[in-house]
DNA sequence: TGCTGGCACTCGCACGCACTGAGTGCCAAG
DNA sequence: CTTGGCACTCAGTGCGTGCGAGTGCCAGCA
């Protein structure tokens, strides 16, 4: 158990070493806090937060850094998300309101991340499987070839060109058409294939199998497209720890460009409330040295998808909890606008 | 005027240098190529190149390296394209192959020319501007809001929602629908706007306001969809010249976040045909220490967009033309099959 | 019991210095 | 024009030294 200013050291051995990024030792803890204390009892508390694993020390003269352990203390229970400036908050309202489409409204939202936290920002596009349909079109492009479609609540589109096995007929197909739509229409994608089974009974013999092939296209479509997309950005701030160069980064970029990783990372979060991984807390190998933070956006009170930074752990974790949260909230009420 | 001989020797000190990163003297370059003469005159030699400006010593007591300038001359005069071994060739082939829309396509390209080259890929969507329109859908999602949905023949797709001045028949919208199709269906992009001029004329009174309006909103999506996309990959590449950090990939990773630095980039390179830029040539400060190669491909003779890579002015020039030349091809084939 | 000042100790780091060797430019001879 | 010889330059390396930040421990004091 740890006594209340044994907490308050561990919170300024943070605090300095986030600033100055370099291992903090007693006397500069004692110039730099009011802890009414001398450099020599703070020694001794030190130690004991070595002991239980919050602080290392590089080599044995040097001051301590925080480890993994006692970022993930000061996060839980030492540090609060400070929240943004009234300034903040109207540039990021102002830049996102300025975007036109869902893509430009992921672009705007990643550079913003980027910029506000400097720091690499990661935002998932809307999920597909917790999104709603809104629309399902059929083109006929050529008498035997149809394009689908597909559009969603988020103003996702999605589209897939089918062969069909037969000729289908402009009525058939407008007749498939809004048969589909009826259905499927405000409907979650998750319940589209029990919705859709039944629908070739309703047609001609010889449209079936046609009318079976654009069902599948569809089902396959919500399958394959599943597989999320994301978009990152803010790479360039990787550089600002130049320190452990380029051992450290090369790992980091190279797990940046693996969406898979990325998406496994963000679906290992939360899905309400913010999420803070720290370190060795992340799975993927690569990212041991980096901590994320993300959070869930969605535009009415349901995440849709998922947002955050990736950051050294060496990073100021209230003010990249507090912009996260934030953008977060600001794209969800854009969203819901559109 | 240069020798053939100091030629020779300008393109072994490129080639020499390019595979050991390290500045090449003149004793390791007679041991390492058979120029049939000794260090003394490659001392002359180079002492000459250097006069011309080919090549540069970092300082007084170390070996030579390829000047900018010099680098262009290798390009130019002294190195053809390496084409790709038949393993390679059908490498690209089956990874091309899988791709299932132009989403995947360009994201398959990027990976596999970063891949190739271990270089920093970047590949532009088939531009608008140079597309044809394949088809263009509207959709009521409302009595009064219209969707509209922009097919190109390289199977790119760009929607916007329009708010209407007022409600809009089904039939009305069947009606335009139509004779927009008839109209745009199969021409290029920059022919649209007199091609639709006078479509107004031809409605109702009550319907011309809607009318018009999708139209201008159709006209815009032309426009500001020329602000082009593209897709960057193996940034992880760049720590591979791990001497000059970060000094050097700062910036690269900064121009290559703007991606309007990369289209203006891909802009001034030429039309048709391989354009190699090296270091400062590149117009953006913080690629004056890398080169660009770059081509354009397309579905048929003509070029829709362009693809290359940024590298180090210190790269494998041959091979890297090869990839990219390679690249291109396989890429265009598979946009003129989809 | 807990805090404090004092003190000896550790060790990374910056600095100075000499040495080494790759590479050069120049020159006289072939 | 080429070549071997030669003196010169200078970045990089290894070593020794001093400095100082920081520590751990201990005895004294509240």
């Amino acid at each position: 158990m740890l006594s209340e200013r044994r907490l308050e050291v561990l919170r300024a051995i943070v605090q300095d070493y986030v600033g100055t990024e370099e291992p903090v030792g007693s006397k500069a803890l004692t110039e730099r806090h009011r802890l009414g204390v001398s450099p020599a009892t703070v020694r001794n508390d030190m130690a004991a937060l070595e002991d239980e694993g919050y602080i290392a020390q590089p080599h044995t003269s040097a001051g301590r850094i925080p480890t993994d352990k006692g970022y993930r203390l000061f996060v839980d229970r030492l540090a609060g998300v400070k929240p943004l400036t009234a300034p903040e908050r109207r540039a990021i309202q102002n830049f996102l309101d300025g975007a036109v489409d869902l893509d430009d409204v992921v672009g705007r939202t990643v550079r913003l991340l980027a910029q506000l936290t400097r720091q690499v920002a990661v935002v998932q596009y809307p999920s597909l499987t917790r999104s709603t349909v809104r629309h399902v079109e059929l083109l006929a492009m050529a008498p035997a070839r149809v394009m689908l479609v597909l559009i969603t609540d988020t103003g996702r589109v999605e589209q897939r060109m089918i062969d069909c096995p037969a000729p289908f007929g402009e009525t058939s197909l407008a007749d498939l058409r809004a048969r589909l739509n009826s259905r499927v229409a405000g409907r979650r994608f998750t319940d589209v294939p029990q919705l859709v089974q039944d629908l070739p009974e309703a047609f001609e013999t010889e449209d079936r199998g046609t009318v079976a092939t654009v069902l599948s296209t569809l089902l396959e479509t919500l399958v394959e497209e599943t597989e999320e997309r994301l978009m990152i950005g803010g790479t360039a701030n990787l550089t600002r720890f130049a320190h452990d160069f380029p051992l450290t980064i090369r790992p980091v970029l190279e797990a940046l460009e693996e969406q898979v990783v990325l998406l496994k990372l963000l679906g290992e979060a939360k899905d309400s409330g913010m999420t803070v991984r720290i370190g060795h807390e992340n799975a993927h190998e690569g990212l041991n040295s980096t901590s994320v933070v993300s959070v869930g956006y969605g535009s009415g009170g349901e995440a849709v998808a998922k947002l955050g930074v990736v950051g050294p752990t060496r990073m100021d974790y209230p003010g990249t909890m507090g912009a996260v949260r934030a953008v977060a909230r600001y794209v969800g009420q854009i969203l819901a606008e559109s």
